[in-house]
DNA sequence: CGGCTTATGCAAAACGATGTGAGAGGACTC
DNA sequence: GAGTCCTCTCACATCGTTTTGCATAAGCCG
């Protein structure tokens, strides 16, 4: 045992009295080898116990096999969703996934994609809220793949994922006009990032269809976190008439909201009721329970990696592709 | 732009006038290079933005510089914790972390494990609670560092950190003792995971040190999950006298045991009580809120990494070590 | 049976970094 | 002024794959 000697290709094309080509082709399958051959070659890397160096391969195809997925807040349970729908689909492909928390500042981000374009991924899937152009930028720039979640098409700026935000917040709006709720108010996430103008846009479609003018001072925006939403709640509280319901940017808000409300000594739904959006597992340990959208997190995470696939395995097709998931009210007791 | 040349070593060396070699030992250090060159390298390498290729230094050092986070459960929100954690420790050292989810099966955990060593990462943080003993050899056998969450010390299969559980588990029966609480059922996690085992422990001490003797029909185990600790609770609320408090191996069996109590017609605290394990951030979100342990997990991501670096870069010290975080018991409303 | 196409296997050149053994030049000692 | 050490730099072999351009064997036709 004193000779530790990873076992390489070489040795099993020896044990297999072949070419390394040969069995580089019977793995790879680019040129034909016989089946009598092929055989014999797998016979001996079973034996062997061959793995394949995927830093010799990866310096010599020039891909690493690794893609990325950056998020913006490690408490909020979509991501791991994600990851595991992203994992599904891209681990049988030998992809090794990075997960990485961009939590913060805007540096953050830089740093961890610097750190991500370092490590020469594959590709990129950039669901950070605080995302901006100069980052999509320099991942396209480096030649890396990329797929965002949620944001505006850009032909330069690589393929998009998203849940319909602006179809579902509609639908959550239009479900509490038809039950007779008028005073809507609005504790949105901020409308610098993505899902908050679309969810913006859908409360105001819906209001809009119903053929209802919509008061600004009902909307309020805030970070997508549970004091951003305590905070946004008490300024809506605070009017006069106060709103009959409070329609929150994601679940997290709404929690915040509840604790606001519980705070004045209000109940919920029976003076102010309250919805959220994402449908992440707290929505439905609260109580009451919260009315929401569920977000198809594992499907937009298998989405991703397919578009990611296509991307590096593929030609490379030109233009840019956007995929829209539709998302779910789920009514419960919160309204 | 037609010739997309990458900028490798070799074009450093020449812009800056000086041999590959002396590039590389600036960026390593590992021989002294004059003050004058190595501005004068650094200088080119930043113009040029140069940036080593990890697959072509992996293949020479035989480190890939990845490690990876296996985990049994998205849903529990104490493993993105723990994985930022690791990134906060890691990434400034240039390493890729991968988070691989091996839910379900032993399979499962087989295939990840098996992809991860065909990946050739440097080190696994096993956090994976189906793990066992053949998944510690493979893992070991390959020359892969091994840094395992909880679980019994062993020599031939690395580091472990844990939390204290026991000690946790301790505190929480003593405080219900000191309380006047008597009749404690456990609603557990599967004992053949180490947390199971240790809390278990901690639950037999504390009544062994109030000089009691353990009801061992107060005792049920079940999955770590929200519906676990819904079955084992019925199984315990069936009993008569039925049981004053039941305290649960994790936060998501106590959600479920409080999900239990309800569907009877009966109220936390006041009918029984329930206390919870890990202070996910359901814990404080759910009515009442629970009272729970801290489970440092940020801090245990931290430990892990540094244990992990120390193996990769430091000397191959031999020995294996243990580190074990204390853990603080959280008093709130449903006890 | 000779010339042709197909099927299969081989040797050798990349890929981009690291690190060793050796050489060049400068400073110091005697 | 010659010898000795340092300090710094260099050329080159090496890591384990993939892949290209050829060589050979096997099948087919006239």
């Amino acid at each position: 045992m004193s000779k530790e000697h990873r076992v390489g290709i070489a040795d099993v094309a020896a044990a297999a009295a072949v070419s390394v080509t040969t069995v580089s082709h019977v793995l790879s399958g680019r040129r034909p080898v016989s089946e009598r051959t092929k055989a014999k070659v797998l016979r001996v890397i079973e034996e062997l116990g061959y793995r394949p160096d995927p830093s010799a391969r990866g310096l010599r195809t020039g891909r690493s096999h690794a893609v990325a997925l950056v998020v913006s807040d490690v408490t909020n349970p979509f991501y791991p969703l994600m990851a595991a729908g992203l994992q599904e689909v891209l681990q049988p492909e030998g992809f090794l996934i990075s997960v990485c928390v961009a939590q913060g500042t805007i540096q953050d981000l830089d740093s961890v994609i610097d750190h991500l374009l370092n490590r020469r991924v594959d590709g990129v899937v950039l669901a950070s809220l605080n995302a901006q152009d100069r980052h999509f930028n320099d991942i396209t720039a480096a030649g890396t793949a990329l797929v965002r979640l949620s944001g505006e098409l850009d032909p330069r700026f690589g393929d998009i994922v998203r849940a319909d935000d602006t179809g579902g917040m509609a639908d959550v709006v239009a479900h509490l006009l038809e039950r007779g709720y008028r005073r809507i108010g609005l504790v949105n996430g901020d409308s610098d990032s993505a899902p908050g103008r679309l969810r913006l846009a859908g409360y105001r479609r819906a209001l809009r269809e119903f053929g209802l003018d919509v008061d600004e001072d009902l909307i309020v925006t805030g970070p997508f976190t549970r004091t951003g939403g305590a905070n946004g709640s008490h300024a809506l509280l605070n009017l006069d008439p106060r709103p009959e319901v409070l329609v929150c940017g994601n679940d997290l808000m709404a929690v915040g909201a509840m604790d606001a409300i519980r705070e004045r000594g209000l109940t919920v739904p029976d003076d102010v009721a309250v919805t959220g959006y994402d449908d992440i597992e707290a929505a439905s340990l609260v109580t009451p329970r919260l009315t929401t959208v569920h977000n198809p997190a594992l499907e937009i995470g298998r989405a991703c990696a397919r578009l990611l696939l296509d991307r590096l395995s593929g030609t490379p097709s030109e233009g840019v592709r956007e995929v829209v998931l539709p998302q779910k009210l789920i009514v419960r007791e919160s309204t």
